[in-house]
DNA sequence: ATAGTATATGAGCATGTGCTCATATATTGC
DNA sequence: GCAATATATGAGCACATGCTCATATACTAT
């Protein structure tokens, strides 16, 4: 009925306008692109899986993945920011592991899709 | 023992060759990695969620998010290359939809663990 | 204190990504 | 057939990203 201010072209208004409704926060949406985006890299994801298993120090996931510990490193602060893992030092070694079960529950739903 | 054919620094040996035993293969890593770079975008986010709920058409989902027809046309095509939507076509106009019920799951564990 | 080990961090570079614009294809109605 | 609608696609550009290299910090052992 009315044009509203908008001049796209739309075929089912009531739809787009329930969706409109419904549709998750701007920082929500911003959060979440933000953890998957740290879990769409091979580096990061190897790192995680292997956290998942055991903590781990930073050399030992360099040599694990055959990269710079300075790559693991910046990875890991990355990781860290959006909580995804955390640190607990011994001594000048620090151990990283899984802040969160979360994150081992979403690798195995992706496996499963991927899986078919 | 022996130093195998790696220089690189390891503290814990053992948790490194057992972390290598368990890992994913690399295919496995690069088609997760796909799959979680795909979902770690605000604009591809907000399609995924609205067609969580109902099937859309193009300039629909170009309402909704109030970004150009041919933006999610392309991010569609992304997404309909590794099988996260699928769609119908009904005469000229083509309707999206989840291509698998994991899309929703992975979207609210992430939610979960961003509302901690 | 000093040297060595373990990790963190900033700058910079090569590559990837998400958009726009122009153009192409597919379907419908005349 | 032709025009209009709905979507797809290629090229190109601005910006993000993952690495390296150099350097800084934190802790240990002497």
């Amino acid at each position: 009925m009315n044009k509203d201010q908008c001049t796209c072209r739309i075929i089912h208004k009531e739809q787009v306008e329930a969706a409109r409704k419904t549709a998750l926060r701007g920082s929500e949406i911003e959060m979440l692109s933000q953890t998957f985006k740290a879990l769409g890299d091979p580096s990061r994801l190897r790192i995680l899986t292997a956290l998942g298993k055991h903590e781990m120090c930073v050399c030992d996931l360099a040599a694990l993945l055959t990269i710079s510990e300075s790559a693991v490193s910046h990875q890991l602060r990355l990781l860290r920011t959006i909580k995804l893992v955390k640190n607990r030092r011994e001594g000048a070694v620090l151990y990283y592991s899984l802040d969160d079960t979360h994150v081992n529950d979403l690798i195995a739903i992706a496996l499963e899709h991927i899986r078919e």
